[in-house]
DNA sequence: TCTGGGGTCCTGTAACCT
DNA sequence: TCTGAGGTTACAGGACCC
């Protein structure tokens, strides 16, 4: 370990992931612009290889935006199954390496190999055998960050894209951060990003330089704190496996503005239902339901309510949902968007469930819970509430 | 140009409790 | 019995990330 002494965090990311493994499917895409996007009017750039950023395409731009820009792009739709697929034997690999893993997200980790050097090498070897490792066996590159903290590894895998690795050993912090532009870091968004731009807060080096307290009277006490910290390189947070999810949800961007009650009531039953689904599978209850209502102008409100007992049932979130929808009282406002989520999660078997006095016999619950089984078996959707059987207005529109 | 969908975390305010 | 201080929780909004 004598080469990277103090380098024991690594940060992996997967290059253009969904387009990647788009490509990989149709190699004679290879070479060629691919944009991975919402379908329909409305869809952005979820991911884009990088002969299609070479034209300005990013992520999150709309598509009809990205294709101007770039004309002789392949879009395709996207195929969260697949993508799925390809993380989990990913991730398995990488616990393979050590069990110190932290999924981001499907396409990103953290690992501590601390211990893992006796067995494979030092940090930067055990980096190369993941990067040839993930290319041979699912055939897409991804980019590693070697560092002593987590937020120095994420910084250096992104200097290393694509196909790259980069170490950066503590001696080299500060060379390495300093140049940065602020809006480098890990927590400056656009908006933050502006603010410390009007204090003349250009680089990260320029952040180090300024009081805690200026930035925090600037930022909020939070993140002013943390930015100054990580200016200096300090990062105390671990690499932790497993951590719980707090929430789940799920929402929806009509094709065109919606006025029609009825049919955000459809929406709302439909999202409750998939959102229960997914509570059930994570095996978690719900304590707090919110609902996400966005409008023509794109002014976006939330409403929530925290229930007296914890739910994985469609129908309770359903009326959750359509209860804090209509308290909003809106007189056929255009609505652009709909979401539900379930928010303060508890493990189902940690919660017994509580026998109401009076209450109905539990018939609804199982009914999902078949349902539930009959979609494993038969495709999501084999079973839905009648109600849901001629949807309109949604995405793509055409009713089943 | 016209802005998805999945999340996490922080903050201000109001309500509530002691 | 009233009042105020201080802590906790619920709610709403917003910034940020991939």
């Amino acid at each position: 370990m004598e080469r990277v002494a103090g380098c024991t965090v690594l940060h992996v990311d997967m290059d253009a992931f969904f387009a990647s493994v788009e490509v990989r499917r149709r190699p004679e895409l290879a070479g060629t612009p691919v944009i991975v996007g919402g379908s329909g009017n409305r869809g952005v750039v979820t991911s884009a290889t990088y002969e299609a950023r070479r034209y300005g395409v990013h992520a999150a731009m709309p598509v009809g935006r990205a294709l101007r820009l770039c004309p002789t792009a392949t879009v395709l739709p996207g195929d969260m199954a697949l993508y799925t697929e390809v993380s989990r034997s990913v991730m398995a690999l990488f616990r393979s390496i050590t069990p110190l893993v932290e999924p981001l997200s499907l396409d990103e980790a953290f690992l501590d190999v601390a211990g893992s050097g006796r067995r494979l090498g030092d940090a930067v070897e055990i980096g190369e055998h993941i990067r040839a490792r993930v290319f041979d066996e699912q055939g897409i590159t991804c980019s590693v960050g070697v560092a002593g903290t987590k937020f120095v590894a994420k910084l250096a895998s992104t200097s290393a894209k694509p196909d790259g690795m980069r170490v950066v050993r503590p001696a080299e912090v500060m060379g390495f951060l300093h140049p940065l532009p602020v809006g480098a870091l890990w927590g400056v968004g656009p908006k933050t990003e502006e603010t410390l731009l009007r204090l003349g807060l250009r680089t990260v080096g320029d952040l180090a330089h300024v009081p805690a307290r200026t930035l925090q009277r600037a930022l909020g006490a939070a993140a002013g704190g943390h930015l100054h910290e990580l200016a200096w390189g300090r990062d105390p947070r671990r690499v932790v496996p497993d951590e719980p999810e707090r929430s789940t949800g799920a929402e929806e961007t009509f094709s065109t503005d919606v006025d029609d009650p009825a049919v955000i009531h459809r929406e709302l039953l439909h999202l409750s239902e998939r959102t229960a689904g997914r509570l059930r599978s994570m095996g978690c209850l719900t304590r707090t339901v919110t609902i996400k209502v966005r409008f023509a102008d794109f002014a976006t409100i939330t409403r929530s309510r925290t229930l007296g007992t914890p739910t994985d049932v469609g129908k309770d979130l359903y009326d959750t949902s359509r209860a804090l929808y209509d308290a909003l009282g809106l007189d056929r406002a255009r609505i652009r968007l709909v979401g539900v989520r379930a928010e303060r999660l508890v493990d189902a078997d940690e919660t017994p469930q509580q026998l109401e006095l009076g209450a109905r016999e539990h018939g609804r619950r199982e009914a999902e819970l078949a349902a539930d089984r009959a979609a494993r078996r038969f495709g999501a959707g084999a079973v839905r509430p009648a109600t849901l059987l001629h949807r309109s207005g949604r995405p793509g529109g055409t009713p089943r």
